[in-house]
DNA sequence: CTGAAAGCGCTAACAA
DNA sequence: TTGTTAGCGCTTTCAG
């Protein structure tokens, strides 16, 4: 029922080969025929049919993303980079949605490699996800996004990442300008490689101001509200006297400022917080969120484009694009008050 | 390189069309033959080849999600709703970012036919979206969410919406109970249907309650915070003497709570402000916003088993499922003090 | 520069 | 219940 090359063919009066050369550009063939062989292909209102192509051709044009999930603001930031990047160079995206579980993203993985994707991005990495090493293993083309693992067994791994340690370290460095002595850190969950990255970056700028860490006023969880809620109550009750909270995302960040809230004390008067990622939420609530800029969607535009390159077998593997990252100064860190 | 059915019949020793067919599920297999092949498939990892298959049987479990923009929480609380169903009923989603712009609209449509998917969601569509239109004709399955046409030409077209002209007239009655009695209407593009039917529940509201609307009040935007923003600054210096505000989305209110901010007034007590969709968003700003909830989600999930139901053949088309929509009271409302 | 023909991996009659 | 055999629409040698 639709128009396929061989109509076109016939009605170009040239074989269907030559129709297919001039579906893919082949430099072949001569001027004359391909102009002859277009306007047929117009006046039929031909569309190519992949499907078709990719039998043969081993590429869907497709590429799909992983992520925990598409309604977390920095997961949609990211994947909106991704899928500017997918149309700029032709190709289209299957978003899926993994739920921080393992098992989801490996039917994921294995629900596309069987519809012949031509890489993934994945952003739902932990830091010796096993189903990425499985893929590394196979070859399967693929680039971690926002996420790094720790051991690909020695297998070379693409990455597009921003720079953790020196967010972490931005971000309590601008509370210990500010004054603060006692601050508290609120970490993702440890399986998460750039929290320990975060950490690390807290703990530098700790030690070199020389200021010690109250190890209650430290915990991991789980990227969300009300994680940092709960944990930002247990401190402020707690022995550590914090005056600041550095919080490794926004929405843990956001759950410190209810917490805060929650207890009749002012942000940032009582207490300062900074968070992490610059997700649209940093700028809704009130006060306004200080907190670390990455650059969200120019990491998924990068990383696509990375992945794009190696399909296209333009460059090799193993590459490490960091992003810079800087602070966002708002309204909810000030000077501190306490002692 | 892969294994294939052949390799599977061969190990099996049985043809290739029984492996088909147990892969199929088709039932004249018998079951000792059909453990042997499934064995076998285990034993040499075997994983079908959706493309080759799709070739013939003309279905790629694909569907294809069309949104303005996925990092706007709106669609991407639907677009979740959307995958969670595609991934319950084995199908996966493609996601396409349209910007508004009916050109791309159009482009992501030809490129998702070229890859044979099974079926179209459309969130991106205007009142007469002939994007649409055109597909109705050539019979591609489809469901329109959160979104109508009104001119299909006599086709039919399955609707998944929630109800407007309840939404809008909840949200106004609210505020005339609240002592109300100048209150400003802030719209998106009229082109979006669902803009107009917010706005009949606002007028209905309105005369219900023998008040009249100042024409200079009510207006149509972009559904975008600067609208919302610089048409209340408008608003508020204009001759309406409006005490409250309804917005035909969240951004837009807040846009409205920044205006009111910015000219030293507050939220609630010198102003209210109603907003729609009930996003994430709502609940982050200062004050909390009052706002009409849509079931996103709920909305997504629901279109995406409609489509697969009509892609499966269990039923006909033109179905209209228009979900309750209920006002979610928090904070950005209050009594009438002004006069 | 162009055409003939053999697949790509799987499905679906039709036979047996 | 199982096997044989044409395709699905396109790509890609290999000849010419």
């Amino acid at each position: 029922m639709p128009v396929t090359i061989y109509d076109i063919a016939k009605e170009a009066r040239v074989s269907i080969a030559t129709v297919s050369r001039v579906l893919n550009n082949s430099s072949v063939v001569s001027e004359k025929t391909r102009l002859r062989v277009k306007k047929v292909m117009e006046q039929l209102n031909y569309t190519p049919n992949v499907i078709a192509s990719a039998l043969t051709k081993k590429s869907t044009l497709t590429l799909g993303l992983l992520i925990p999930d598409i309604a977390n603001p920095f997961f949609a930031e990211l994947a909106r980079g991704v899928e500017d990047a997918s149309s700029d160079f032709g190709f289209n995206i299957i978003i899926c949605n993994t739920d921080y579980s393992s098992d989801k993203e490996a039917t994921y993985i294995s629900l596309l490699k069987q519809k012949s994707i031509d890489g993934f991005i994945i952003s739902s990495a932990y830091y010796n996800d096993q189903n990425v090493v499985k893929l590394l293993k196979a070859n399967v083309p693929l680039v971690l996004l926002g996420r790094d693992i720790d051991d690909s067994e020695g297998l070379p791994v693409d990455v597009v990442g921003s720079d953790n340690v020196k967010g972490g370290y931005i971000a309590t460095k601008y509370l210990i300008d500010l004054g603060h002595k006692n601050i508290a850190c609120l970490l993702g969950p440890p399986r998460i490689k750039v929290n320990l990255e975060r950490e690390k970056g807290y703990l530098k700028a700790m030690e070199e101001a020389g200021l010690k860490v109250c190890p209650e006023a430290v915990g991991y969880g789980d990227f969300k509200i009300d994680f940092g809620f709960k944990k930002t109550l247990e401190i402020l009750k707690g022995p550590c006297k914090s005056t600041a909270i550095f919080a490794a995302n926004d929405l843990t960040a956001i759950g410190a400022m209810r917490a805060i809230k929650f207890l009749g004390l002012q942000v940032p008067n009582d207490i300062s917080v900074v968070g992490y990622d610059n997700t649209v939420l940093a700028e809704m609530v009130d006060p306004p969120l200080t907190t670390v800029n990455q650059q969200m969607r120019k990491m998924g535009y990068i990383a696509t484009e990375l992945l794009i390159k190696r399909i296209k077998g333009e460059r090799g593997v193993g590459e490490k694009i960091i992003l810079d990252t800087e602070l966002v100064i708002r309204k909810s860190a000030g000077i501190c008050n306490g002692k």
